[in-house]
DNA sequence: GTAATTGTTCTAGC
DNA sequence: CGCTAGAACAATTA
């Protein structure tokens, strides 16, 4: 699925092509999601300008002129493709945004859990790119849950997924079934610096990889998660085990405090 | 036919 | 009561 890195740079390629054009028609194939009736969010939009996309945590944010935002998560298999004279109607569409120079993009979801909201709330929980130091050992110390639940709990950090969890963890040399609040001073230092690192690399390949195009998730520079993987780059042999019931993968050069 | 997939939300339990 | 862990759910593919 898509996560915080995959959303950057699909907010990034929606601005460079999309930035400035008015909306003309929105095609809305699947509506049960949405916090508003078909109508409504038709209504709001239509006719609207796209002034800037932005991320926050795990959605994606279309900012219309008369001040209306579009939330869209995308959720574990939703996508976004780009419209054109051949493709006008995609597989799997949820919405459709026809602007009116003939350009336009699809949100598509073979599982039909995308969700758009219209006006979503503001919330104060901090962005993983966002946050500083001090929040973030504030918040491990008090915690007695596993480590790699927190880094994936959107009400105390937005933006991280089970697989990002699991290449910061690897990175940090931290095993993800080590205990937040026994993690000492340097190694919390040591993770929170994998945390911005290896997100912001992830931003940058896939950005390279992706061009201007708005395909799927690429992650071929996973080094720990993916079924796959049998070594990690150093050749330890990668264990996976349940977290909460996601898969989690692991190896025995990651120190476990708890 | 069945397991696997994954973020969120709800519920049960300590 | 507050916190944490686990189950349920959505829909499709391998």
């Amino acid at each position: 699925m898509a996560e915080l890195p995959d959303l950057t740079v699909f907010a990034k390629t929606l601005n460079k092509r999309f930035k400035g054009k008015n909306l003309e028609r929105l095609e809305i194939k699947v509506a049960k999601k949405i916090n508003v009736t078909g109508k409504e969010l038709k209504t709001a939009l239509e006719g609207e300008k796209l002034v800037q996309v932005t991320r926050e945590g795990k959605t994606l944010q279309l900012h219309f002129s008369k001040d209306q935002v579009l939330g869209i998560h995308l959720m574990l298999r939703g996508e976004l493709v780009l419209l054109d004279q051949e493709n006008q109607e995609p597989k799997f569409e949820i919405l459709g945004f026809h602007f009116k120079d003939g350009t336009g993009f699809a949100v598509v979801d073979l599982q039909k859990m995308a969700t758009p909201t219209l006006n979503p709330e503001k919330t104060t929980v901090p962005d993983a790119l966002e946050m500083d130091l001090p929040y973030f050992s504030s918040l491990l110390a008090k915690k007695r849950t596993l480590i790699k639940t927190l880094l994936m709990d959107q009400h105390m950090i937005r933006g991280i997924g089970n697989s990002y969890a699991d290449e910061i963890l690897w990175h940090a040399k931290i095993s993800p079934f080590s205990v937040a609040k026994s993690i000492p001073e340097q190694a919390v230092k040591k993770l929170f610096k994998s945390l911005m690192l290896v997100l912001e690399k992830a931003i940058d390949e896939i950005s390279k990889e992706n061009g201007d195009e708005l395909t799927g998730e690429l992650r071929d520079f996973m080094k720990v998660h993916g079924a796959k993987i049998e070594k990690s780059p150093t050749g330890a042999i990668i264990k996976s085990d349940k977290i909460g019931g996601r898969t989690t993968y692991y190896t025995d050069e990651q120190e476990i405090y708890s």
